[in-house]
DNA sequence: TATTGTTATACTCTATAACTATA
DNA sequence: TATAGTTATAGAGTATAACAATA
């Protein structure tokens, strides 16, 4: 209890001081495991292929989906369109993703893996998955039904969120 | 199925392709959570005080212990020196945060909120507390002990492969 | 007019190492 | 030699808007 606080209590004030403890603060703690895990599993596809997490992103869902336009491979990977659109250019100048013109509409294309992009997914994305699968081995699987629903829960809310605070900007 | 999976499955090859799907891949439903967590919660402290998270972590810190030295702030916020020195030397000039001398070990000083920076803190806290109960309350009662649970050992293993490919660099 | 995608800009954030002062 | 903290540097990542082409 800091000073503040312990002169409260020996005041009697009635109203109990606030006390945010970062450590059960949900939010943060989303924050620093979020950031852990991504940070341990980055070195798999940043150590081994030069390549970032939007690179990682565009890749891994072209690999789950073939074929993908660049809004589509957006929406899937909730990034903006600016971060696919250099994240492909990027992996087209190694020659892991090709682009196919759209003939019914010229404005997007067509993209997917080449047979380097796909030899590259193929190798990485076991190493992945085990990597997740080994990542969950310590969760209790009596709770993985719970967390699956809690992560749901948590970024459907706080996407609402984000997205009334940015159409209400009184609310800021 | 993209192309080739269909080929696979057509030829009859017995090796099953591994399909990574990222909307259910651990590591990235982690982080879109975390992030748009963090990007909702952001506007609170960075919109009405103009700071950033690390700020805002040093400043939580300090409420809740009342004096700390920089070292300890970084250990209990997870953040690096340099970007608690940052932190630190942002809110002093914005005189939120004051500096005291520790005469037993002059390399240190002890740091606590100014009077400004304790108004802000008891103004801020509440507001975060309860965008945190908000966000809870989205999730089930009965899932929220295994969620607990699960991001504590989550955020142990992976910060333990961290440590293990920081320090066998083979594995890389 | 709206949409897809690209580019430019400026800004923030980050990681690392080098450094100072003190222990 | 080790530690607490600061500063320098460079690189990465980010958001925003402006833009071009097409619908």
């Amino acid at each position: 209890m800091n000073k503040e606080n312990a002169e409260r209590v020996q005041a009697g004030t009635d109203a109990e001081p606030v006390i945010l403890k970062l450590e059960e603060f949900l939010p943060y703690r989303l924050n620093v495991c979020a950031t852990l895990v991504s940070q341990a599993l980055s070195r798999i596809y940043i150590d081994r292929y030069r390549i970032g997490v939007p690179e990682w992103r565009v890749l891994v869902t072209l690999g789950q989906y073939g074929v993908m336009t660049g809004k589509q491979i957006g929406i899937h990977s909730t990034m903006h369109k600016t971060k696919v659109s250099r994240s492909v250019a990027l992996l087209e100048r190694r020659k892991l993703v090709a682009r196919r013109a759209n003939r019914n509409d010229l404005r997007e294309a067509f993209l997917s893996l080449t047979p380097a992009g796909e030899e590259i997914y193929r190798e990485a994305a076991p190493i992945a998955l085990e990597f997740g699968r080994q990542l969950l081995d310590v969760v209790d699987p009596a709770d993985r039904p719970a967390l699956d629903r809690a992560l749901k829960r948590l970024t459907d809310r706080s996407a609402q969120l984000t997205a009334d605070l940015a159409k209400d900007p009184a609310h800021r």
